[in-house]
DNA sequence: TTGTAGGCGTTATCAA
DNA sequence: TTGATAACGCCTACAA
């Protein structure tokens, strides 16, 4: 790990010039330009990024805060913001609260503040006043990546119309019983989101004329297991009262859905449709119908816009971007609504598991026009 | 961002004693510490990474290469490793592959090597002879997450045990006809663990006394989907002859056999049993019998040792590290094989899912003795 | 116990 | 086109 000056003196240059060849600056004749980077090369030096650092101001490096990392739509996005600044040379500096929210303060204010990052992403969390303001007085630019973070721009997809979207097309297919089966706030993760979704499935089911009281709401916690649990339950019930439809804010509490109908010897879609929102990486072995969600893109996509200010490249996106999109994945999972008189009888063919191939279903009803770029497709 | 001097200044003592006091070096006296503490405090003084890097040659700082973010033990891994990092205030620099293989130049040769970091983790993958080389070069600890890696120490269980484990509850059970389902290189992932694992497989087999064959393996890639497919088209066959027992190199994988098998109309673990490696989040809910391994604990412990490392802790154990331990984890996926005369007409129940509870079944044969620390528990 | 001053490796300013 | 030289902000002998 050779410094500057040795650099210098094998090229037989000063130090500003091995700088200027190193960085691509203008004013070094070619000659000499291309002499130092050969003897750069050949003694494989590489500038110390606090030096640097400590002249410049900037750290070519970015930090990216996270609830945790282990979760598919966190872990997507990281993947999404790394792809970016790895291409433009940045670093990436995680900082995950590990689920806990503790160490949250540490974060906050220390690492954050240490003038190693030039700007900041924030992965769908909420954040406190102070915090926020902690944020804005490091005077780097910061995006949020998951959900609406009040006096910050985000990016995400209109969870709302998502979720609309979602019911809809349980409804176009004929159900009425349906479920939400909602996240909640965990995490510390941003509450905005699951309220959102709520409200696309309040939005959807109330524009049908349907009734939405509390038992149209099952909560999953983003989980697994107790979606699965929740599900059981509500699926024990009178199958001439129990759901047809049921609407998951996240593909995995689909899976659980799916799991618990499997369990409960019920078949979909014939008893019971599930449809999801993210289109995890799972979701097409399950051969569950979706809306899907791209999170690396949208990490790139915010990655991309912290860049363009650090580095002020022309025409800015400064302001609140624009919406991601999402769209309707059509698989096995949804189907017509069973036939009122049918469902009570229904759960009778020997063998099928959790998937159930749907004789020919499809949104009978086309998706709102107004529906934020979304589309559909079938899979 | 007041720099040192101000605190300096405001404290009317010299920067030497701020940061002294800052830094709890010894030499201050309680109270000008406490008055300067106090004071940097309120000014929200924290000292720049660069520059202070700049001058102790010590960034506070690791980084993590990974070859994918986006899967569950590379997830789980940084988790862990940031959660100690964390707790010792050390920052984290993540360096991710992107599944690509690309930028993999970029990243060794450039962003390594800047000097931002002090030290080290290499998740799980393997690593030429000329990064191998460079790494040690910067004469940084490193040290490697996931499979053994020549020429460096790592952390990780015995996978060819664990493997053996697997396959020896299923021969327990009375399984004869067993087949691996088993992962392989994707993501430059280390080749190592793939061959391991069907090592152990194989052990186990042999030790019983049964053929293995080209038909004794399944490549399900590490994928759910890859995994399900491999697994329908052997299913499919004649029921005489199809396996009974599916080892799968992880669960993901086996969560594709068990929708192989669901969708094939197969009873589980009636017909066929799956038992899997990792403990996967959703290993619960899919009621999977598997062999856990933790590599949240596996990150923290890399980190601990790397700090320790760095820190000149009194015993640092800078040779190769213990094994971590795996353990069977009974559920429901696996059971008693099927008498031959029965396998051919099974699968003739109604309405029952992926998920069968298997009558009481258990491993009927203890785990080996010699077993690095593997114990068994029902969950 | 405290202060002074030099140095860490680069970049940037200003002459040449 | 190049080369001195002063920052950059902090840490740490060394002196007091």
């Amino acid at each position: 790990m050779p410094s500057i000056d040795e650099v210098a003196a094998r090229a037989g240059v000063s130090t500003a010039t091995v700088s200027r060849a190193l960085r691509g600056r203008a004013g070094v004749s070619p000659d000499t330009r291309d002499r130092v980077l050969a003897i750069a090369d050949a003694m494989g030096y590489v500038a110390s990024s606090s030096a640097a650092g400590l002249a410049t101001g900037r750290n070519m490096a970015i930090g990216v805060l996270v609830p945790v990392v282990h979760r598919w739509y966190f872990s997507s996005a990281i993947e999404g913001v790394d792809r970016k600044l790895r291409s433009r040379g940045y670093d990436l500096d995680l900082y995950s609260l590990g689920g806990h929210g503790t160490n949250r303060e540490r974060v906050f204010h220390r690492s954050m503040l240490r003038k190693r990052i030039d700007g900041l992403v924030v992965l769908c969390m909420a954040l406190t006043d102070e915090e926020l303001a902690a944020l804005h007085a490091l005077e780097q630019p910061v995006i949020v990546v998951g959900g609406p973070v009040e006096g910050c721009r985000h990016i995400s997809i209109d969870d709302r119309a998502a979720v609309r979207d979602a019911t809809e097309h349980l409804l176009g297919l004929g159900h009425e019983r349906i479920v939400h089966l909602a996240g909640g706030g965990s995490f510390g993760i941003d509450f905005s989101v699951p309220r959102l979704r709520a409200a696309g499935f309040e939005d959807a089911v109330a524009a049908a004329g349907l009734a939405v009281g509390p038992e149209s709401t099952l909560f999953g916690d983003y989980a697994v297991g107790t979606a699965k649990d929740v599900v059981a339950r509500a699926l024990a019930g009178d199958p001439g009262r129990r759901p047809t439809g049921i609407v998951a804010s996240s593909d995995e509490m689909a899976f659980g859905a799916l799991l618990a109908a499997a369990e409960a010897g019920l078949r979909v879609p014939e008893d019971v449709s599930v449809i999801g929102i993210d289109d995890h990486e799972f979701s097409e072995v399950f051969g569950l119908t979706t809306i899907r969600q791209d999170p690396i893109a949208a990490g790139e996509r915010a990655a991309s816009i912290l860049l363009a200010e650090l580095e002020h490249e022309p025409g800015v996106p400064t302001d609140q971007p624009a919406t991601e999109p999402h769209e309707l994945i059509l698989r096995r999972s949804t189907g017509p609504a069973p036939l009122l008189a049918t469902a009570a009888s229904g759960s009778s063919r020997a063998g099928r598991g959790v998937i159930e191939r749907a004789g020919g279903h499809a949104a009978s009803r086309p998706m709102g026009a107004g529906l934020n770029r979304s589309r559909a497709r079938t899979v």
